[in-house]
Formats: structure tokens, sequence, C-alpha cells
DNA sequence: TTCGTCCTGGTA
DNA sequence: TACCAGGACGAA
């Protein structure tokens, strides 16, 4: 599942490949990735069009074009998007092909179509993008952020992490990792952590994302980067899909509950849960 | 704030 | 054959 170090990956692979590029066409082998754009139209608009910049907000990627257009993907669950020669035959879950000048193309993937590609001018980036939170990585993010964005919220800690609108690119597996790291438990009440426990949690959040940049990010079953390689990360999970087995800091089995709808991993012993929050879920 | 929906391959 | 995985969004 891409979430921000995935998808950092990405598009730190793809920069320096696709800046200076031309646009040739696109091809959808799927429209609906594409919403409601007309796949001959859009192919025609960007053909000729020069990429001059990757960028990325959350677990969007942004492809800047010169004449002031941007394209936005976001791979949802298991989409891919990845840079490989032309012609080479596309897999059953390739959706659009977007050809490139110099005999390669750019190509998304995604088996559950949920991924989408969206079009909009530099200047109207907000139009496109929902409300989006604070960059977890970036410097002006400090501890006392997350804290007044979060700490208010009656909701169990693991939702308000998960919210995109509070903190832009954690997903299910690195929000579990950060609350272990930080020896919380998914289901605290945002609103009954301490200071120390928000500098930790701050602190797990952003050690968590930069060892999944380390590692090129998480494979399980989907994920490639923008080379369509595997990342290692999944190596170096504490928690995520460890259900049952035993913790590495403690021996005691890690454990699977359900916060929010999304299956949450942690280790019963090390990740405690406060009486009062323990009966109201 | 919670739940259903979109999707399909893999697994029990 | 039924169920599970889950990011984002809209409805209740």
């Amino acid at each position: 599942m891409p979430e921000l170090p995935e998808v950092e990956t990405i598009v730190g692979e793809l920069r320096p490949l696709l800046v200076g590029r031309r646009i040739a066409g696109l091809r959808a082998l799927w429209p609906g990735t594409l919403g409601d754009m007309d796949p001959a139209d859009l192919s025609a608009h960007l053909a000729g069009q020069e990429i001059v910049a990757l960028g990325r907000r959350g677990k969007y990627i942004l492809l800047y074009l010169k004449d002031g257009d941007v394209l936005v993907v976001h791979l949802r669950m298991t989409g891919r998007f990845f840079l490989c020669p032309a012609g080479a035959e596309p897999d059953r879950f390739t959706r659009v092909v977007i050809d490139l000048d110099g005999g390669e193309e750019l190509r998304f993937a995604d088996l559950r179509k949920f991924g989408r590609i969206q079009l909009a001018r530099a200047e109207n980036l907000a139009t496109v993008l929902p409300r989006l939170g604070p960059e977890p990585l970036g410097e002006d993010y400090p501890w006392a952020a997350m804290k007044q964005a979060m700490g208010k919220r009656r909701a169990p800690v693991k939702s308000a992490l998960l919210n995109q609108q509070l903190l832009a690119g954690l997903g299910n597996i690195y929000a579990d990792e950060a609350l272990f790291a930080a020896r919380i438990h998914p289901l605290r009440r945002a609103d009954t952590l301490n200071e120390d426990e928000w500098q930790r949690l701050h602190a797990a959040v952003r050690a968590t994302l930069l060892c999944g940049i380390r590692n090129r990010g998480t494979s399980f079953r989907d994920y490639r980067d923008g080379r369509n390689q595997r990342g290692s990360n999944q190596e170096s999970l504490a928690v995520y899909r460890r259900t049952g087995q035993p913790c590495f800091a403690c021996g005691a089995p890690i454990q699977r509950t359900v916060v929010g709808g999304r299956s949450s991993h942690y280790c019963p012993r090390c990740q405690t849960l406060p009486v009062a929050d323990a009966g109201s879920p």
C-alpha cells in the first residue's frame, strides 16, 4: 500500500528520468482511472508538453508540465507508476500508458482500479487535491503542531494519524509502526495523550517514515517503485502483519485489533491501554 | 463520527 | 464459496 515513503521513493527515482522529457500521448486501457476526462481529449492536450518537475504532497504524485498543467496521480491501495521500455507487453493490470519521447513509456498499473489520474492547473491545485494536513517530515512541523491538531480528539489516536486532513501521508502500515515505536496503544483516545507521549509519537512518526524511505518502501504484494522494483522495508517492520509472532522488544505475541474499520497491530505488553480507554472503542 | 462503497486476487 | 485487504469519499 503506497504511503508517504513509497510515493517519495517513486518520485525521487522518476524525477531525474522524467524532467526534460516530452509527452507524446496517452492511452487508457481502463478509462475509469481518468475519472470524467475523455482519454482522446487528454491525450491531445498532453501531446508535446514537456515535464519540468516532479513533486509529492501527502500520498499524491505531482507531474508539473511546462505550460502550467499538473498531472495529479494517486496510487490508492494497489497502484504502480513506473517507467518501462516502449512496446513491452503490458500486464493485465495496466490501466493507463503515457507515451514519452525517446522510446519509453510511463505506466499506471492498478489491480483494484482505485487509483486515479487527474489534471489541474498549477495555480488551481487546491481544487483537485483535498484538504491536506502538514507534511510530517517538513521542517515546520514541531511536535506541538501534532498535539494541537490531534490533541482534542476523542477518537483513537490511530484514527487521528490516518486522517489526511490532520497529517498528510501516513497509512495503515506506518501508523501501526509509529505507535509501536512510541509505545502507545492504537486505541488510546487522542485527547488522553500527555506532552511526553506527543513528543514520542511525533519523533516516532518521523523516524518510521525516514526508515521506510531509506528502505525504498514496503512491498508486501503490490507496491513497486519507479522502476517496478520491490522495496525492502517489510523486513524492518516490528508489528504490522506480525500477528502472533513475538515482539522484538519483549517477546509477547503481537496482537491484531480493528480501529476505525482498519486492522491494527500492536504489542499488548509494550503498548498498554489505560482502563479508562479500554471500555470505549 | 461511523459506515458503506468502490474493486479484485489471494486465502481459508 | 465466502471473506479479507484498505485509501478516500459520501451518506447517515
